[in-house]
DNA sequence: TGTACATCAGTGAACGCGCGTTCACTGATGTAC
DNA sequence: TGTACATCAGTGAACGCGCGTTCACTGATGTAC
């Protein structure tokens, strides 16, 4: 009722979405220096809409931001740049979220590695989109999927020290933490493609795995 | 060279495509009874188009047959029920492949499940495309994504009974299971995704896990 | 044996859509004089 | 204290693209008489 009918692809102006905030009011001019106010707001916008929709066009972002499309690449060169943005922020909170688990986990090894194996899946089923995009091939053509792929290792090599400190000398930590990273991507990609399945409990179900991978009933 | 400069939609005719071979040959128009050969035809171009490119578009199709857009709607209500007949092939031929495996290892049930297991992953790691096309969300909107999706569990009950059978009774064969079939997903899904992470011999990776979900050195 | 006609297998133009990207521009803000 | 002007932050029209789907059609094949 409020809302006038928007023809084309001109941003709202002086009207409350609907969800009751107003962008058109955040979306006053910036000052001289503050021209960064804008990309954080697009960054913002375009992360959520990556999370929800689990795709991204730029043209989404511009009218979720209120703002022409074209005011984008004043601050990202294409869509990838920014899509690369949104990818980094994610993996910043998914490693942070997975550090304060096994921090709140205390000093037994085990116990901090089931920690942060839960944090892992519970932020992936938690953030589907999130996690879909950071984790989930496109299919890129071949020569494009070399490089940018490499996003996220950190958050496995934290994994992999405490895998290491879990387990007795002699074994191989490093096809150990293999198991748990594909283990734990396995669970939240599959629950996320087949929602109708039986899935037994989340917790139940780390406990069992990491019990059964590092050896302890 | 020898192709001219093809302008609009209009398919090839009588020029051989780029690989040697000649659909515009193929496509001479089917006799009376034979209508649903070029059903048989759509299919296979669309199950190439999707293993190759991940995604399927009703004008990929046609072009690739050599025929015009809208004689893909003799045979399919629309796009979603062509996507449907190219999945329902990749499962019958996935799980050939698997049962295929498992027939081959003889009647040991371990040496079975790991048979049925390195099937899987080898399946998954050599078609991608296709496994995407099975076992990868699309993030579908809500109230779709229901019914469609349950496709694929007979794949997932056959290796279920294999593990009941390699265990011993009073285990958790449920668990176990899942525990199998999430790990193998997540093996092939995440070597997709980081192709260049320094990934363990499938055969190794294979064994090792299920050595330890089995609980056998 | 010849021919009119129904049917089957397919065509081709057109629609409206959202998209990424380009280009020339506008108008408020701050600064130099 | 006033004003010309550069700069910064953003706009809006336009482009060409591939897409799914619709509609009215065509023309070869087989069959009934």
């Amino acid at each position: 009722m409020v809302k006038e009918a928007v023809v084309r692809d001109e941003p709202a102006r002086q009207v409350a979405d609907e969800d009751g905030s107003t962008p058109a009011e955040r979306r006053r001019r910036a000052r001289r220096g503050e021209g960064d106010r804008l990309r954080a707001e697009i960054v913002e916008a375009a992360s959520e809409l990556l999370a929800a929709t689990g795709e991204l066009s730029l043209r989404a972002v511009a009218r979720e931001v209120g703002v022409a499309a074209t005011s984008i690449y004043l601050h990202f060169r294409n869509l990838d740049e920014l899509v690369l943005a949104v990818k980094t922020r994610y993996f910043a909170e998914f490693g942070k979220a997975l550090d304060e688990a096994a921090r709140l986990a205390g000093d037994e090894p085990l116990v901090r590695v089931r920690a942060r194996a839960l944090a892992y899946v519970r932020y992936g089923t938690e953030h589907p989109g999130r996690y879909h995009a950071m984790f989930t091939s496109e299919m890129l053509p071949p020569g494009m999927r070399s490089t940018a792929h490499f996003a996220g290792v950190e958050v496995f090599e934290a994994a992999a020290d405490e895998v290491a400190a879990a387990m007795g000398p002699g074994e191989d930590a490093g096809m150990l933490a293999v198991h748990l990273w594909t283990a734990l991507h396995g669970i939240v990609a599959l629950r996320a493609a087949r929602p109708n399945f039986p899935w037994p409990d989340l917790t139940r179900e780390i406990d069992s795995l990491t019990g059964r991978l590092l050896g302890i009933g």
